[in-house]
DNA sequence: CGAACAGTTGATCAGGATCAACTCGAGTGG
DNA sequence: CCACTCGAGTTGATCCTGATCAACTGTTCG
């Protein structure tokens, strides 16, 4: 059920069986939430921690006068609100489409992580690669250009889909709005549709009304200067566990 | 030796005596950086955590044709390298001061781990402090207007700083260029200048020189829409440490 | 049929970038 | 001791990226 999630964790650290088995078992029911409705709400401790299983999230806050910042998107396989395992949530977390989670009480986990310290160790390094995609949404707000910043974006979903093994080939579905797209990278709506206009006159890549197709995959990486090293897929430095 | 930080560590966790002297026992020697030259190297990943005792650095990234982008500041007391205990660095921290480090290995650290979970798990959760702080720049990158952005910086360090028990009164040294300010708001050095100016004129603060005088903090407070809240200095949320 | 919403287009405006020159110390070396 | 350099800060002029305002299309859905 969560084997997704599970499978991204071993990518940070060496999970056995046991532990894959004993995360398993802590999941206690699944929830849906629907398209603008949220997952967790800033401000909020909640007592259960959301595994995505199915559709697309993005973590949030909100500005005066409905100013909207898109911190991240969340995909099938990636936690919603571990942070509240330790600390009230400092974002939002809400739902781009219909999401279904698994639930896993913080109790429970804590004991997973009690009873296996490789667990817990693992959900730590994925916290530092979570930190490491917030670090590069910072140089690109600060130092790209619009264009760029559309063009990494894409770049970024996409390899993060196809990492996760979920459907990426040259033409998915990406159900996401303009104006998602303008508050994940700072820009205003109808700046967005002309940034995508310009991608697509470029033959790079075609997003439109919820589905994507790349035309020139190679092009859009230069474009968006990408490099893949930030997001930290191959589980690297053996970690020793003790 | 290592005070500051392990009293910033017990903000995050019940970090009992014989954990903070683990830690303490752990620092094998002490290191000196000097101003413009780098603690850690992007792309590395160093054998030895370094925690800061003094002087001011900065986390960076570089892109193309010089453009950087300051990611984060540290201040005495904060550790500079612990995702290096996971993965290699997919950022630079340089020195803008003179910087003296205390370093400890990772065997060691990872023994003390092992040894005392709580300490690790305090660890844990200073990284998803420091993520909630790289939130709030995303945030601010994205919607905040150069003029708040500049403001909202200031309150931050001074924030901490005061937070650090550090000297921070109503004017004290900070020792950061105009050109540091602009990579990491992400302006340009004129338009930094231009803002501090208004800044100035305001009375709100004065930047200059590498000193800062704060002239109306409640003022400077509002223009920045600054809300301390995501530093997650009141250690909440008593942590079962199991 | 009429909302309501995503997307599109045009026109205009403004926040910041860029380029260039100049000031003002603080060294530094002859 | 003075000339020179170098880095930080400052100013002005100009350009351009992206915001804003407004209208319009097309589609879906009740």
């Amino acid at each position: 059920m969560i084997e997704l999630f599970l499978r991204s964790l071993e990518r940070y650290g060496a999970i056995g069986a046991e532990e894959k088995s004993a995360l398993a078992a802590a999941v206690s029911h699944t929830r849906t939430v629907h398209r603008d409705e949220d997952i967790v709400r800033d401000g909020t401790c909640p007592t259960e921690c959301a595994v995505m299983l199915e559709g697309l999230a993005c973590r949030y806050k909100l500005l005066s006068e409905g100013r909207r910042q898109i911190i991240a998107f969340n995909l099938p396989g990636e936690a919603c609100d571990l942070q509240a395992l330790w600390m009230e949530m400092d974002h939002s977390v809400g739902a781009l489409t219909t999401v279904k989670m698994a639930m896993i009480p913080h109790a429970r986990l804590r004991e997973v992580m009690h009873r296996h310290p490789g667990a817990g160790a693992a959900l730590w390094r994925l916290n530092l690669a979570d930190a490491s995609v917030l670090r590069e949404w910072i140089v690109g707000l600060g130092r790209r250009t619009a264009y760029g910043r559309v063009a990494h974006l894409v770049c970024e979903l996409r390899t993060k889909l196809l990492a996760l093994g979920l459907p990426a080939e040259m033409g998915f579905d990406l159900p996401l709005t303009q104006a998602d797209v303008g508050d994940a990278v700072g820009l205003s709506i109808v700046h967005v549709n002309r940034v995508l206009q310009r991608l697509r006159a470029k033959g790079l890549v075609n997003l439109r009304g919820g589905r994507l197709t790349v035309q020139d995959w190679n092009g859009l990486l230069a474009a968006a200067e990408f490099d893949p090293a930030y997001l930290h897929l191959r589980g690297r430095k053996a970690p020793p566990t003790h």
